[in-house]
Order: C-alpha cells, then sequence, then structure tokens
DNA sequence: TTGTAAGCGTTATCAT
DNA sequence: ATGATAACGCTTACAA
C-alpha cells in the first residue's frame, strides 16, 4: 500500500501539493498535477480512508442495517438506496445488526438508514444526533431530541379498502392472522382491517384473531388451529404473505379449497404471492429504498422535515379470492 | 459525539491511560479502570474507528461484495458469513460493486469475500495482497501474485450424475440452455453435461444448445426458439433456474405440458424451484457463505492453501421430469 | 504555485 | 500505576 508520502516523494513535491491534486483543488500547476497524477496511478496509490476520515468527519458513506435473512424483498430495497446514493457520490454500506453499533458509532459513516427490528429505541435515540441522521424503514420513534425521520408504508387506508372490496363481494365472516403485536405495521393493517368492518356494520370476534410473527410457519399454524374449530371463517386476512401462503399450504393439506372453500389474502406482493396468485397490497420496494435515502440525503443538508414519510400501497386481487 | 481527550479530563486521568483501561490492559489500578468505565458510560463515549484505524491498521472488518439484485439466495450466504464472522469477532460490511474499490481499498477492511462478476480480475488481483486476501465466491483467478482463495461448487460431478439419472431414465434426445459463456458455472455444468452424454453414447447435436444469460426472460426466449422447429428434445437441461422456469413457462404457453410433453431441469434449488416442483440441483448456501468466511480468516492467519474449496451439491428429483 | 506545520482520535513506546 | 510523546495517513490554514 503506497502512501501519499511516497508518491510526494518521487513526484519531488510536497505532501500538500499530492493531497491538493487529488482533490481536485485548482492551486496546482497543470505540470505538477499531471506527473503526480500519473505517479499515483503508475503506483496504484489508492487514498487511506481512515486517514482521510480521521481528519474531516465528512465520510460520504451511508450504512444500512438490516437483519432478517428471511424477507426477499431486501435486495429490492437496497438496490433502491444504492441508486439513489450513488448518484449523489454517497458510498453504502450495508452491515446486519451484529456490527450496527461499530459502524453507526465509529464515525464511519454519516447518516444511517434502519430496517431492523432488533436494534431498540433507545440505541437509535442515541445515535441519532443532527451530525447523525437516521432514516426508519417501517418504524417510527417519537423523540424530540432524535434525529430520525420515518419512511413507512400508508398500510392503513390500502387496508382498509381492500377489506371493503372484500366486503362489498360479500364476505361476512372474517379471520386475521397478525404479524408481531408490537410492529407498527401490524397494529395499522389490524386497525384497518376492524374498523373497515365496523364501519359495515360486521361483528368481528376476537376469536378469529390469530397470533403470528410475519413467518409461513406461523400461518400454517393458525390454520391448522383454526381448523380445530368447526366453523372456518369465510375469509382469511393476513398481516402479510408469508402468513398466508402457510395458511394456504394447511387449508390445502386439510382439503380446504382456496378459494372456493376459504379466500385468503396477505400483504407484501412477494415474489411467492404473484406467483401462487394470492391476493394482496404491493409495496414499492425499489421506490422505499431510493425515498429513504433522499430523506436521508435530506436531512444531511438540513432541508426535511421530521413527519414520517408515507408510502401509497396498491392492492393486487388475485386467485385466492372468490 | 465526546473523545477520550475529554474522558480523560473528565476523570482526571491522562489520555493513555483511558486507553488502557478501554483496551483491557493490566496496568492501571482498580480505582482508576472504575472511574474512567464509569464517566465512559455516563458520557456514552464510543472509540472513533478512524482513529483506532488511522494508528494500528488491524481492523477486524471484513467486506462482503455482490450486485446482482435478482438471486434470491443472496441472504442466505450472507447470513453464513455473517454468523462465521460474528463467532470470530470480525465485523460484516456489505457493499455493491460500486463501492467496492472505495472499500477495499481504503484499509477499512482487512479482507474480502467477492461474489460479484463485474469486478474486473485485474481489479481484484491489483487489491488482493498477502495483507488483503480476498475469497472468490463461483469464480477462479489462477494467478500467483494474488492472494485469493476460490470457494466454489463442484458442479461437474453432480451434474454427471443428474444427466446419467436422465439417461437411466431413457431419455436420449437432449437439450441445453446455457449460462453466460464465461462463467465457470456453466463451463462445467455444460462439461458435465456433453461428456455423459457421450460417456453414453449418445450423440449431441450443437444445434440444441441455446445460448442464456441465467435470467428467467432468456430462458423463455431460448424454449420460444426451440418451439420453431419441429423436434423438440425430450429434456431440456438448463443451466440455472431462473431459465428453467422461463422456458417451463414459454411452454405451457404453448401447450405443451411439462413433463408429459418435455421435462425440464434446474440447477441452484431457488425458492421458484421448490415451489415449481422443478427437478434441479440443490447448493448449500448458507455453509458456502459460512465456508468462505473461514477461510478468509484461515488466510489471515496464514494457514491455507489456495486451492479451490469445492463444495458437493446433491440433485433434487421433481415433478418436472417424466 | 508550492511547502510548512498543526491537527484529526486513536495506540504504543518509553519514561517516570 | 500513570503520563508525555511520537506516530498512523491524511487535510487544511497559512506562509513563502
Amino acid at each position: 500500500m503506497i502512501k501519499m508520502k511516497e508518491i510526494a516523494e518521487l513526484a519531488g513535491v510536497s505532501i500538500s501539493t499530492v493531497s491538493n491534486v487529488l482533490n481536485g483543488r485548482k492551486n496546482v500547476g497543470q505540470a505538477t498535477r499531471e506527473r503526480v497524477l500519473q505517479i499515483c496511478s503508475e503506483y496504484g496509490y489508492h487514498p487511506n480512508l481512515s486517514g482521510k476520515k480521521a481528519k474531516s468527519a465528512n465520510s460520504n458513506t451511508i450504512v444500512f442495517v438490516f437483519s432478517d435473512f428471511d424477507r426477499d424483498f431486501y435486495l429490492k430495497i437496497i438496490e433502491g438506496i444504492s441508486d439513489c446514493l450513488t448518484e449523489n457520490g454517497y458510498d453504502l454500506m450495508i452491515c446486519t445488526n451484529k456490527s450496527a453499533a461499530n459502524f453507526m458509532r465509529g464515525s464511519l459513516a454519516s447518516g444511517a438508514i434502519i430496517l431492523d427490528g432488533s436494534l431498540t429505541d433507545d440505541f437509535l435515540i442515541s445515535v441519532a444526533k443532527p451530525d447523525f441522521p437516521v432514516v426508519l424503514m417501517d418504524r417510527i420513534i417519537r423523540n424530540e431530541q432524535a434525529e430520525t425521520k420515518s419512511v413507512i408504508v400508508d398500510n392503513y387506508p390500502v387496508m382498509c379498502e381492500m377489506v371493503q372490496g372484500l366486503v362489498d363481494k360479500g364476505f361476512k365472516r372474517f379471520g386475521f392472522i397478525g404479524g408481531l403485536d408490537f410492529t407498527l405495521d401490524n397494529q395499522e393493517r389490524y386497525a384497518g382491517f376492524t374498523d373497515t368492518l365496523a364501519k359495515n356494520n360486521i361483528e368481528f370476534d376476537r376469536k378469529y384473531y390469530f397470533h403470528g410473527n410475519y413467518r409461513e410457519k406461523s400461518g400454517y399454524q393458525a390454520a391448522k388451529i383454526m381448523l380445530l374449530s368447526n366453523d372456518l371463517p369465510e375469509v382469511v386476512v393476513c398481516a402479510n404473505d408469508n402468513m398466508a401462503i402457510g395458511a394456504i399450504k394447511a387449508f390445502e393439506e386439510n382439503k380446504i379449497r382456496v378459494p372456493d372453500d376459504i379466500s385468503v389474502t396477505g400483504f407484501d406482493d412477494s415474489v411467492l404471492a404473484e406467483m401462487k396468485g394470492l391476493t394482496t397490497i404491493s409495496i414499492p420496494r425499489y421506490e422505499s429504498g431510493y425515498l429513504a435515502a433522499k430523506e436521508l440525503l435530506a436531512m444531511l443538508e438540513g432541508t426535511a422535515n421530521k413527519e414520517p414519510f408515507k408510502l401509497g400501497a396498491t392492492i393486487k386481487w388475485r386467485k385466492t379470492v372468490k
């Protein structure tokens, strides 16, 4: 690893001249500039980022934290983030929750985008400062001190719309398989569900609420439990696709046909949902990543409000609903 | 961001004492140690990694580079890498090809794992030095100077085994949809295919080789072309699942039933393959990531040979083969 | 246009 | 047991 000092010696100039050349400052003679550049490429010089950052806290790198390896749409989100950052001259560095604290606190990056439930609110509040803004995806932290901004799916209205659609189709007996109770997503989705039923004077007995954890298996198990009772609902609304797919599997194993005997809906529009023909709600993943990055850059420039940004979603009616 | 200097002042000790406490050195009095630790947690001190690295080039972080956002098995590989590194006290930092040069050359990391076709051999050779070893996944670079090690799927024997299986089932007229010609994977898979046919005295007319690029669409198009001729093969062996799925789609659109009229096989065992009941070859993803990380750590310790590490794969006979 | 020197937040050596 | 002090590789006033 050749360093600036050696380049300077080879070029017969001072270290600061090399630095000036490399940073494109104009106070360098044409001849010197070319000579330095020539030597740099000849010897394969590349700046040591640690040295750089040690001095000018301005790192131009953003960290993205995730950790649930089961959600296949991470890649699309990352692609959106990556594109936006690249367009703006920033580097993206991705890590899992395990290294998050190190990278977020070590001043290697200038901001972070979080799509992870395992980092605590307290931790996030402690790192999200004006000089290290944080964008939260699918999550909201209400704290005046913390420099956070949320980018979330606007679950409520689209869930209302879908449930209203189901009501209009004539469904009366509903079941609901929920995700993790404490997540914002689940709360809003469930609220849209119950509110719409209430509005239509359809009673929802809480015994038809089944607790899941967003994984396929939990949907499968919820459906298994449902099957034990003698009165299945006419339609099961699930808080995400994975659970819907699990539920369908359980029904089919028990000779309950979807949608003939029971209808099922999901949320997310994952690859599998499309494949299975699952009625669900489609979220703009790439766009959400792009937007999250854009908001973060705005925060870095001080031009951003802290109101949650709500992403619209759209219903995909497919064949799992009669 | 409070720094060591301020902690030192608050504790009424010198900066070096704080450093000693933080790095668990034993040359510090019990009372001092406790006082310093207390103040650190009280003021939320966290070391600045740039400062750290500026001094002691030993970073304990590994970078993983990928960039094809269409391959759904990245996450499993990352999980494997992440687990191995975490167990060994390393941090994982993931990036796409766009930032790869920065992170690999900036001395932020001590080694890299590459799963990306867009980084050139030349680039990789230029960074892979004894003090910055590189593990390549699904790719081999033969260069004595470069400190690289490959972790690859042992395509050949398993492909032979599968094709032999097909021959044993009585298939005689084969088609092959290849991936990108220059990739090692494609070359080995195709070699296993032709060699096995030759061994069984089955002639393979090169006109039944179709060029694809590993994407679903290219498989679809290859099948479309096949359909134009009047003699379809009895079985189409594809270099990966995506293309196999595309081909199946094309066949079904043209009322050619799989497997009744034509059999199809893939390679990878992706989520979709399982879903579609595609006969394919399963690669141990999590394990391959774990192993790649393990090999990298071994290189870092100087205990590793440079022979490619070959991962075994297994056939999954499913319903797309008659 | 170019160079000198101070400083970034750490670690490590060597006195004390 | 503790503290000066140099050093890491770079940037940036400021001086020449």
